[in-house]
Order: structure tokens, then sequence, then C-alpha cells
DNA sequence: TTCCTGTTCCTAGCAGCGCTAGAAATTGGA
DNA sequence: TCCAATTTCTAGCGCTGCTAGGAACAGGAA
């Protein structure tokens, strides 16, 4: 019985253990420089230990997806009670969340741009994920002006997405990156100005 | 001389038949079906010869992503001059956008999301994609009101493309899409409503 | 303490990947 | 008809994700 407990929570700890080393080795090199020999070798552990604690190299990035979340979540929702004024605090939250992606590429990659199997927009979805939804969603919420408030905010979210995805691409200049937000937020923050049929 | 004219002309025949290979099968198979040995196969050469065309896989990829944007210019370009109006015609061209995304995928990935080494957003950029650019523009721009048509653009191509990728990556349910493009058109189609700093 | 059983782990290897050296075959002119 | 130059292919390198099968190591019973 307490074997047995002992044994789980070393099992619990080694998968931590390999879901760190697999975030710190992506986003010091890059998910492509995540094979499963090398984060064996990190570890100390073989290959097949891997295996027996994921399905597969996806579900390894997966793993360190999830975390992700909760990092993000904390970061949009300093950002968000950091002003009381709703206009700032999307600015706010808008310049966290490409803070995040542009500080630590490699983990909102596997968040947001790898092909992952994770629920989203459902109940199932992860809590964290929720949560950071939330923290965009409360952002944006005082501008809705009638509009749904869910759609919206997912809209808000798939324009920052596209910002920071097209600029890590090389396919928008850096240097235009702050005005080009600064053209968003000014787009998101009023009212649309006439007959809106939405 | 003209032996040599017949070899450059039947060696640029492969060339295309060897980007063309690579479109319908990445389009029918996605890219991870796109192997050298398979591309090979396909155009019914040694994988050798490919290399003899192309640096190597991500070359050919980039080759297929050329031929995307002259094809990406001329939907946009019939959606715009589909209709005289300004707001329609932005709605018709973000609407051609998001069918093009959504129709062709693996094509739409090697223009836009694969990490390509073609320069974007400069002069040194192929001119189907200025023109594919320039496109947008024209539907942008008369929604401008004083700020930076070019900048406008971008932030509204950024949004475009963040609902496709998320929406391709199941992080935004695909039934609301409808929605969520007209709360976007709602929002660039309507001058902010007052103090727009930029 | 010694054995046994069940678990845990590693070695070794498979098929496939992008890519390339060097040999073979083909071409076109002398 | 032969030769030189070009073109093309065969074969293989080092790597990938992943796994079968045997070795090593537990922990309980005698």
């Amino acid at each position: 019985m307490s074997i047995q407990t002992r044994k789980e929570r070393e099992r619990a700890q080694r998968e931590k253990l390999i879901i760190t080393a697999a975030r710190e080795l992506a986003e010091a090199e890059g998910w492509e420089a995540v094979t499963t020999r090398r984060l064996a070798e990190q570890v100390e552990y073989s290959q097949p230990v891997l295996y027996s604690h994921f399905k597969g190299k996806d579900a390894i990035m997966t793993a360190v997806a999830l975390e992700g979340f909760a990092d993000l979540a904390a970061e949009l929702r300093a950002a968000r009670t950091a002003t009381p004024d709703p206009a700032h605090a999307l600015a706010q939250v808008g310049a966290a969340y490409v803070a995040f992606a542009e500080r630590r590429p490699a983990l909102y990659d596997a968040m947001f741009s790898q092909t992952v199997n994770l629920p989203f927009a459902t109940p199932q979805a992860p809590a964290a994920l929720h949560t950071s939804f939330n923290e965009l969603a409360e952002a944006v919420g005082p501008h809705a002006h009638g509009a749904d408030p869910g759609l919206l905010t997912e809209t808000f979210w798939a324009a920052l997405h596209g910002l920071v995805t097209l600029m890590r691409g090389g396919r928008l200049p850096r240097e235009a990156h702050d005005r080009r937000l600064a053209i968003l937020l000014a787009r998101f923050t009023h009212e649309p100005a006439s007959q809106g049929r939405l």
C-alpha cells in the first residue's frame, strides 16, 4: 500500500521531469531538437521509458502545452487587473498575450500552432485553457456593445494570434508591430459607428 | 544552341511537373505525405533529380507556395470587383480569403504557416504576393479613415489568418465562423467611434 | 537468507526520413 | 564508330519515432 503510493509518486515525479525537460529543450533549441533520444538522455532514462508515460511525442508536446496555459492565464490576469480602465485593460492584455508568444515561441507553438489533440471551446477543454480564455473575455467584454461577448473574444484572440504567427514567420515586419496592435485595439475598443447587423 | 534551349525547356517543364506533383500530393494527403521518395516516384524520376532542381524539400514547398499566391490574388480580385459597395467588397474579400484557406489548406499552409524562406513585406517579395496583398489593401483602404492603410491591411490580414488557423487547428468551433467573420468585418468596416490615438 | 514472481527497464532493431557520393547510362559532337 | 560530357540512378549515411524481447531488479514467502 505505502510502497504502491511511493511508486506512484515517483512515477508522477518522473513524468513532470520529462515534461519539463521537453519544454526546456524546445525553448532552448526549438521543437525540431526535441527528439526522443535527446529527451531520454536528458532525463537519464532510455527511450521506452518515455513511451511508458506518453503515447508518443505528440502526447509529450500536448503535456507541455497544458503547462503553458496556466502560465499564460496568470500573465493575462496580471495584465488585466493592473488597471481599472477597460480600454487600457484590453491594451494591457493584448500586449501581454503578444509578449508571452514572443518570449516563449516554442511553448506558444505547442499551445496554439501545432496540430495537437486537445479539446478547445468545449466543457471538456482543460481548466487552464478556460481560465486563459476567460481572462481575455473579461478584458474584451466591456467593449462588446451588444455583440456576443464570447464570439467577440474569439475574434480578438484570433487577431492577436494572426499578428503573432505572421510576425514570427517573417510575414509581417516586426518594427511596425506596435502600430498594428494599436490599430487592432482601436477597432475593438470602440463601438462600430453604426448599423452593425451582427 | 537549339539543343541547349530544348534541354532548358525540358528541364523547366520537369520542374513544373515536380511542383505540380508536390502540390497535388500535399492537397490530397497533407504535407507529411510528401516525401522525396514518393514525390520522385510520382514524377517517375529518382530522388537525386529532385535535388538537381531544388536545394531541398523546403525549396519545393516554397515553389508550391509561390504558385499559390497567384491563385489567391485572382480569387481575391474576383471577390473585390464583384461589388461596388466598399463595405460589401471587404466582406466579399474576407470571405474569399477564408474560403481559399479552407478549400486548399495544404497550399495555404505552405504559403502562410510553414517556416519558409521567402521575403515578405519588402520590394524583394514575389510579385504575386504583392498582388495578393494589394487586393486586400484595395478592399481595406476605403475604411482606413485616416489610419495607415498598409498597416490596417496587415492587421486585417492577420485577423483573417488567425481565424483560419485557429479554426483549422480545432481551437475555434467551425459553426460560429460566419458570426466571427461578421464581427471582424463590422469592426473594420466602421470607423472607430472616437479618440483613436493611432 | 534464499528463492521466486512480477514489474521495470534497457538493448537492439525496424521502417522510414532528407539528403548525397560515386558509379552507370545516356547524350551529342568528332 | 568512338569519345567526352552530361545526366541519371543505385546504394547508403545518419537521423527520426517507435517497439519487441530479454535482462535486471524489485519485494514478499519460506
